[in-house]
Parts: structure tokens; C-alpha cells; sequence
RNA sequence: GCGCCUGUAGCUCAGCUGGAGAGAGCAACGGCCUUCUAAGCCGUGGGUCAGGGGUUCGAAUCCCUUCAGGCGUGCCA
């Protein structure tokens, strides 16, 4: 409808100029937008406001002046100039009704867009190291990652979902040393208890397992304990795999799936850490001093430089950062999204000098990333402090037992990633209406009850050919229409965004319509050629709540 | 100190690639159920868009600055 009145202004514009009652010959963007108040109509354009300052003319004359040369067409009701020398646009009510076909006709389909024209995207979500289970901060990493892969997939791309995880470091390490120590019965009071260890219960379990030689499969590992606590090696091998089928479980009841599983220890494994060690060497963007190898990441932005090589010889994390990412690159991404938790956010100058150092034509402002700022948990009114090393606090797990998949993912992502989120577990729990899922759900489940109660007096939802739309002309059906078909433009927006609180948003607002227009009128009523037609309508809101809630990888009940 | 994020109604937050009297939900107050789910609807009140400068025909939105909060500033990830 847009691309109309787009080509609508631009014909109106060449005619001016070919007319001579315009001079500049200048076609500006033409921008069409949704006016703030619904009585400046359904569209509106600022082309004659861009145009003054060529045209040396008031925005008002040249508005008036463009409308004049606008062609009649079978969309606009009414044109009018309005405000500083805005055009506004009224479309025709059957204009908009045909969306309804349109929704009928795509079904699950509706909103999905081919933008992305197959093209590989990969998203890095979650990523979290196997040394735990995933807590509420990696739940929210979790929904956005998931729903930003669901809304890639929506407009077309190619979508492959990616986890990151250290195997091998000093952090898993200390872990090892951990269960050790549980393996042994020491405690963490006890002064032979490791400095740093991971306090959690949770590790006693995996020591308990060990020690019974027990076999763990998660999705990417599968080991068999060995079952002596002398062997680190062997302890190490089977903590990974432990607490990665513990993630794996968290995961799957949270409705998110992964393709791929990338293990840190692999790069060293296939010598990548290795060739690009040499690759910066090379190319002149390092030094020794202190007995460590830096990178001159200042070079490229940084604050300060970089310790590539520590003086023990090991090398620091964001040197295997450089090679995954160089690695992403060589597997032909169009586009690399990583959707992580703010408190990461140093390691973007960093990835991004070292992949500038390498000097392999990588964009400079390549990978994109999705940060999302810090969750603090409110349970009985105080904030549930999180101390990981402790073993205090609240897992994903805990709070999808507790308040349910759809809530949990519902909440963490309806606040844009850059807002810090306050979970408020006994507002979550609340089946109320301060609960906007609730809100939501409920719509789609008064839709499928009236359809339930039609039919038991033998209607049914007609099909496009035998409904009569022009009988849907109330203010409240027409709102719904009108929302209706901004869905597909509110998708290809959150998608271009990364932002799937705007699905969020936009939920709210259809229900809102819907339980607005269920209060005020009947659907089921003696005129049969009414309620066919708002059956149809309310088929089309069905629909569309269970595309968008899909996105969102929330359910769309048929009871409440 | 420096970097990133945030500051909008009593509360929680949208709006931020510049556009028309600044919005929603909750809370407060007042209404609506013999009829398809009241987990709902309708109405009322509520604001120096943190403060100050600047750019612009036009700024909550862009730039500078001050203040406040969060995160980071590891040879941890």
C-alpha cells in the first residue's frame, strides 16, 4: 500500500515539473508514514516540507500544488494537505479489507517476507561455558537469540544458530579442580578446597556421577565416566559433558535449539589459534614486552593494547575470539550476529581490531552484535542477589518451572536489548492482568471459544469467495483490519531492527483491538451475513496472534 | 579517569535512521456481566521527555556539555 502512494507522489511530481509549476526538479525520498493521530488519516508524506528549501516556496503552496497533479486511483478516499504541508492520505475501506484475503490466503504464512533472499546468517546466542547451569542472564540471551533467529527465518534469510563454549580454559579447569575436590569429600570450608572453586551444589552431583561411571550424552558430547578422582583429565572430560546435557535440558524446555556447537578447544585443536598468532606476527601489529606477546589492538580503536601470549605461554581468550570469528568468516556468512550480555561488551573493539590486524578485506564493522543489559530478579519484593561462584541463584530452570516457558520467554523480550529488566517472579506467576501474556493468550482463546460456539449452532468461518467484507465497517472492525495489515511491516521492522520487543508491542495492540471489539459488539447474531463476516475477520486476528506469537516461540492456546 | 548502555506520567516501559496537541500497561478514581470466557471493556485525572546550550522550517529523537544510575576498563570469559 505504501509502494503505491510512493509511486503515486513521484508520478504527481513529474507531472508538476513537466508542467512547469514546479522548478526545482528535485525528487526527494519520498518517505511514507503512519500519521500519530488517526484523524490525519491513514498515510501521510513529507515530500513538499523536504521540497521548500529547493523550491524557495512555503511547504503549504507545494503541497497544494502537488495534490492538484495527483492521479485519481482506486486506493485513496481522500487527499488533503494539513499541518506544516503534510499530505495526508485516507485509503478506501475496501482497499483495506482485501488485506484480510491476503491473511487468509498466506495463513501461517502471513508476515513472512523473502528480504532476506536466502542469504546465510549465522546468530551466536547463549554461548554460555559449560562450568553451571544457565542462570536468568543467559535466559534472556536465550529469547532474544531465539527470537531474532525465528524473525531472520521470517524475512527469508538463511538462519543458523550457533553456541560458543570454552572447553578448556583456566575457568574449566578450576571446575575440574572442583568435582575433584567433591570426589574427595572436601569441602568448600575446608583449606584444601580450591581457591575459586565453584562452590554450587550442583557440583557435588556431577562428582557423584563420576564416581559411578556414569555415561552422559549431551547434544554434542557423549562420555562415559572414568570414575578415578586422580585422573583431572578424565574429571574435566566428563564435567563438560555433564553440565552441557544439564544445558542441553534447560535449552529444550526453553523451545531453543541450536545447529551448531562450537568447542573453543577446536581451534587450537585444527592449529587456527595458531595460524593467526602467525598471520598478525606477520603482518607487523605486534610486540614482546614483559615476557608477553601484545597486539597493537590500538591500532584499530582500541584504548589500550592487548596480551595475546601470557608470559606462561597460554594464550588469552580473545586470541581464539580472532580465530572463530576468522573461521565465520571463511564459512561465507553474509552476516555474523552475536547476541550477547553486555557485561561482554569489551570484546567487541577487541574481536574487531584483531580481525582488522589480520588483514583479510574483513569489514570494520564486522561481526554485528546484540547486547543486552543486565536481569535482576525480584522474588517477594527484594532483588535475588547472583553470585555464580556461591551457587546462588536463580536458574532458567527455576523459572520456567515456576512461572511457565511462555511467561519467562514473553517477559525477557519485551523490553529492547539495550533496557535493563527487572523479572518481578511473583508478577510473572500472577495470572492477572498486569500480565500482558495473559492478555494476549486470552484474545486468541476467546476467538476459538466464539468459533466453538458457532458452530454448535451450525456456522462456520466462510471461505474468502462466499463472505460479504463490505459488511465490516465499524470503527472498532476497521481498527482491527488496519492493524492487521501493519503486521508484515512490523516483522520486516523487528527483524531489520534485531528488536523483538516490537513483536511484543504489537501483540498487546491487537488484542487490545480485538477485546475492545468483543465488548462491543456480537459476533454471533441472527444476521448470518454479519457473522460470517466477522468470523472471517476474527479468523484473520486468530491468525495473525499465532504468527506473531510464534515468532516469539510462545503458544497460542485454544482454552484458558 | 576513559568506554558502552540508561534517564519519558506515582510505578514498569514504548516512541529515538528528526515531523503534526508526547503514548501504553499498572496504580488512583468512576462506570459496564440474565446474552459468544469480567484473565475483559468504557471513562477521568496525571508530564519542565534528567538539567543547560547548539543545529534545523521543525528536536523526546541529531551534536556538545553537566548531573544521576548500571556495566566494563584482567596476562578471567
Amino acid at each position: 500500500m505504501k509502494e503505491l502512494l510512493q509511486d503515486l507522489v513521484r508520478k504527481g511530481l513529474e507531472k508538476c515539473y513537466a508542467a512547469g509549476v514546479l522548478t526545482s526538479g528535485e525528487i526527494p525520498p519520498i518517505v511514507i508514514e503512519k500519521p500519530a493521530h488517526a484523524e490525519h488519516g491513514d498515510f501521510a508524506t513529507n515530500a513538499a516540507m523536504l521540497l521548500a528549501r529547493a523550491e524557495k516556496k512555503a511547504p503549504r503552496a507545494i503541497a497544494e500544488t502537488l495534490i492538484k497533479h495527483l492521479e485519481a486511483d482506486a486506493l485513496c478516499a481522500g487527499v488533503e494537505v494539513a499541518g506544516p504541508g503534510f499530505i495526508n492520505f485516507r485509503v478506501m475501506d475496501e482497499a483495506w479489507r482485501r488485506t484480510l484475503l491476503a491473511i487468509a490466503t498466506a495463513g501461517p504464512d502471513y508476515g513472512r517476507s523473502t528480504t532476506g533472499s536466502g542469504r546465510k546468517v549465522q546468530v551466536e546466542f547463549v554461548s554460555a561455558n559449560p562450568t553451571g547451569p544457565l542462570h536468568i542472564g543467559h535466559g534472556r540471551g536465550a529469547a532474544i537469540g531465539d527470537t531474532i533467529c525465528r524473525l531472520l527465518a521470517a524475512t527469508g534469510w538463511d538462519v543458523t544458530r550457533e553456541f560458543y563454549y570454552n572447553d578448556a580454559g583456566a575457568q574449566i579447569a578450576n571446575l575440574a579442580l572442583s568435582v575433584q575436590a567433591r570426589c574427595l569429600g572436601i569441602e568448600p570450608d575446608d583449606p584444601r578446597w580450591p581457591a575459586d572453586g565453584y562452590q554450587g551444589d550442583y557440583i557435588k552431583d556431577v562428582a557423584r556421577s563420576y564416581l559411578a561411571r556414569e555415561t552422559v550424552n549431551a547434544d554434542d558430547q557423549h562420555v562415559t565416566a572414568a570414575g578415578d578422582p586422580q585422573d583431572l583429565d578424565a574429571i574435566r572430560h566428563f564435567a563438560v559433558a555433564y553440565l552441557r546435557r544439564e544445558q542441553d535440558e534447560d535449552l529444550r524446555a526453553f523451545d531453543v535449539r541450536f545447529d551448531v556447537y562450537f568447542l573453543e578447544s577446536s581451534l587450537y585443536a585444527d592449529g587456527s589459534v595458531d595460524a593467526v598468532v602467525r598471520r598478525l606476527v606477520e603482518n607487523g601489529h605486534t610486540y614482546e614486552q614483559d615476557e608477553a606477546l601484545w597486539l597493537r589492538t590500538t591500532t584499530f580503536g582500541d584504548d589500550k593494547d592487548r596480551v595475546m601470549r601470557k608470559a606462561d605461554g597460554g594464550y588469552t581468550y580473545f586470541v581464539p575470539d580472532v580465530a572463530y570469528h576468522q573461521n565465520k568468516w571463511e564459512r561465507g556468512f553474509a552476516r555474523v550476529i552475536n547476541e550477547q550480555g553486555a557485561d561482554h561488551h569489551s570484546t567487541i573493539t577487541r574481536v574487531r581490531a584483531g580481525l582488522q590486524a589480520l588483514a583479510e578485506g574483513i569489514p570494520e564493522g564486522w561481526p554485528e552484535y546484540v547486547l543486552h543489559q543486565m536481569v535482576t530478579v525480584m522474588r517477594g519484593g527484594e532483588e535475588v542477589k547472583i553470585s555464580k561462584r556461591a551457587g546462588s541463584y536463580v536458574t532458567l530452570r527455576d523459572l520456567i518451572d515456576e512461572v511457565g516457558r511462555d511467561v519467562t520467554r514473553f517477559f525477557f523480550v519485551m523490553r529492547k536489548p539495550d533496557s535493563q529488566l527487572v523479572f518481578d517472579i511473583d508478577l510473572a506467576k500472577q495470572q492477572s492482568l498486569d500480565n500482558p501474556v495473559y492478555y494476549v493468550q486470552y484474545a486468541h482463546a476467546r476467538i476459538c471459544s466464539i468459533f466453538e460456539n458457532a458452530a454448535e449452532k451450525g456456522g462456520v468461518v466462510p471461505s474468502a469467495e462466499e463472505v460479504n467484507l463490505d459488511r465490516l465497517a465499524a470503527p472498532e472492525e476497521m481498527a482491527i483490519v488496519k492493524t492487521l495489515a501493519a503486521f508484515p511491516e512490523v516483522v520486516e521492522g523487528s527483524a531489520a531492527s534485531l528488536e523483538p520487543h516490537r513483536i511484543t508491542y504489537y501483540l498487546q495492540e491487537l488484542a487490545g483491538e480485538f477485546h475492545s471489539f468483543y465488548n462491543k459488539s456480537r459476533v454471533i447474531t441472527e444476521d448470518a451475513e454479519l457473522t460470517a463476516a466477522r468470523l472471517f475477520l476474527l479468523a484473520c486476528v486468530a491468525r495473525t496472534l499465532n504468527n506473531a506469537l510464534g515468532l516469539l516461540g510462545i503458544t497460542a492456546p485454544e482454552k484458558m
